[in-house]
DNA sequence: GCTATATATGAACAACTGTTCACATGTTAA
DNA sequence: TTAACATGTGAACAGTTGTTCATATATAGC
C-alpha cells in the first residue's frame, strides 16, 4: 500500500472537526495546573467552592472561573444545597482518563 | 470525619508540584487541535514530517514546531531514516489515554 | 426588612501560545 | 562540488488564557 493511500486512509478515518475540536478542548481544560488539582481533589471527594478555595489557597472567584470550563465540557457536575454548590466528577470515565495521564507521568518520574 | 480533616487528607494525597506540573503539561500538549490531529494520525501509522504536513495541510515548520513539545513530554518518539524523520506514539499508554478522551467526547456528541 | 455568607460573572491586564517567515543544518543524488 | 530535499530552530506578531477586582445574584439567619 503506497504512502499516499495510507495518508488518504487516515484522513478519512479522522473524526469530524467538531469532534477534534471538543476533544482538544477537553484535554486543554485538563492542562492547567489549577484545574488539574481541582480534578485530582474531586476524584477523591465531592467539594464546594469554599473548600476548593481553602485547599488550593486561591480566591473564590478564581476557583469559580476555573470550574466553569470544566462544567461546560461535562468533566464535572454540580449539586446545589442551600447556598452551597457541591461539585464532583461527572463519571468514572473522567477518573479513568485522569488516572491514565497520572500513571504515564509517574512511570517517567 | 469533619470537612476540614477531609480537605487536609486530600492535600496530603496531592502529588508533588513537579508531578502536577508535568501532568498538566501533558494534558495541555494534547489540547491543541493540530497536536490532537497529529496524535490521532500517529495512532494509526508511523509518519514523517512531510506526510503529516500533507495530511494536515500545514507547513513543514509548523508541524516540526508542534512535534517538539510532544516529544519533550515523551508522547511520541522519533526514528531517523536517511534525511527523513519518522514519528510514532511512544507506547500503548498514550494511545489508551487518547482513546479514553475520544470515547468521552463521542459518548456526548 | 437587614446582614453575612456562598457563588457567579464581566472587564481588564499580564502572561502564554501557535503560526509564519527567514535561515540553518544535514542528507541524497547528480 | 552543486542543487534539491527533509527537517529543525529563533524571532516576531496576533490571538488566547488565567487571575484579579469589582459587582451581582441568591440563600440563611436574625
Amino acid at each position: 500500500m503506497p504512502r499516499k493511500k495510507i495518508i488518504e486512509a487516515i484522513r478519512k478515518k479522522m473524526d469530524s472537526p467538531e469532534v477534534v475540536s471538543k476533544l482538544s478542548r477537553t484535554f486543554r481544560v485538563l492542562g492547567d495546573p489549577t484545574r488539574t488539582k481541582l480534578i485530582f481533589a474531586l476524584s477523591k471527594e465531592e467539594l464546594c467552592v469554599v473548600e476548593m478555595s481553602l485547599l488550593l489557597g486561591m480566591s473564590h472567584s478564581a476557583i469559580s472561573h476555573q470550574l466553569r470550563p470544566l462544567k461546560d465540557l461535562d468533566l464535572i457536575k454540580c449539586r446545589k444545597e442551600g447556598r452551597k454548590a457541591f461539585y464532583r466528577l461527572n463519571d468514572e470515565h473522567i477518573e479513568n482518563l485522569f488516572n491514565e495521564g497520572l500513571k504515564h507521568v509517574l512511570e517517567r518520574a
